[in-house]
DNA sequence: TCTCGATTTAGAATAATTCTAAAATCCGTT
DNA sequence: AACGGATTTTAGAATTATTCTAAATCGAGA
């Protein structure tokens, strides 16, 4: 019989770091229990940083770097950027768009089918479209 | 009788900066010129720099970022960021959107109308929709 | 020409990110 | 459980983009 609960379970950090292929090091579980704990987040290395901290998760802000790039490239994160000089990870890797708040610098997801797109031009010779990326500036 | 060409002609830098209530400085002058001389275009400022630079255009740095942000605060410019950690000025201030080509860091308009957004979600409330940018990132 | 606020500038400062290379860890094999 | 080699982490230095500071220069009206 299968588990009580008929929702299929979210995997746990550790399946996911495993099913990456990355070596599950104590520094990603932490981090990857942080993540990927409830819903969608949109983080920041120093703000991911300062929560680790703040839980006595001890790592350096270089491997919170290192952790976010890998995750991003295997597929576990994606990488946003709306304001120069400040980069943000999203653990939703659907595709969808974003809010952003410009007062606060926070990032809101926005459902694919809320954006209904019904005419993109065809992409230059020689390119393919790899993604599309809306962003909703919000200002008051 | 009006002027030969029938085009209406295009304000010289003089005229875009006095317009913008801005001084018309040596410097800006020369950074007006070279970024409105013909057509869209999209600079960082350590491209305009360089620019300026090989055309003998002697000013600091420091000074193509003030007049870069005193132009965007003007109207003159508008800011856009695709990647964290360079930022873009682009001399087309009409509502457009963007083909954002990964290899080369470049970018190029793409029409109004050729991007048909159909529908948009509602802003969250006490927000008011500032801009939509749509990035068509371009990859082989 | 004089005056004074605006602008420019060099260089220092700051902020985000990446790099370096040494230490620690992970993990398959003994 | 210990071994050994590859991977990962780390502190701190380095790099890059941008902003700041305060002194020199400039622009434009009187
Ligand atoms: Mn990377
Ligand atoms: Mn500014
Ligand atoms: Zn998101
Ligand atoms: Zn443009």
């Amino acid at each position: 019989m299968p588990s009580p609960s008929s929702q299929a379970k979210e995997p746990t950090a550790l399946d996911r770091i495993r099913k990456a292929g990355l070596r599950p090091t104590r520094q990603r579980l932490a981090l990857a229990k942080l993540l990927f704990a409830n819903g969608s987040r949109h983080v920041t290395p120093e703000s991911l940083f300062n929560e680790a901290r703040s839980k006595r998760v001890n790592l350096s802000l270089a491997t919170v770097y290192n952790a976010l790039h890998d995750f991003t490239e295997c597929g576990l994160l994606r990488e946003i950027s709306i304001e120069a000089g400040r980069s943000y990870f999203d653990t939703n890797t659907t595709e969808h768009h974003h809010f952003y708040f410009e007062r606060t610098g926070k990032l809101q997801d926005v459902s694919l089918d809320s954006v209904r797109i019904t005419s993109l031009p065809d992409a230059p010779p020689g390119e393919k479209v790899k993604r599309v990326d809306v962003v909703i500036r919000l200002a008051k």
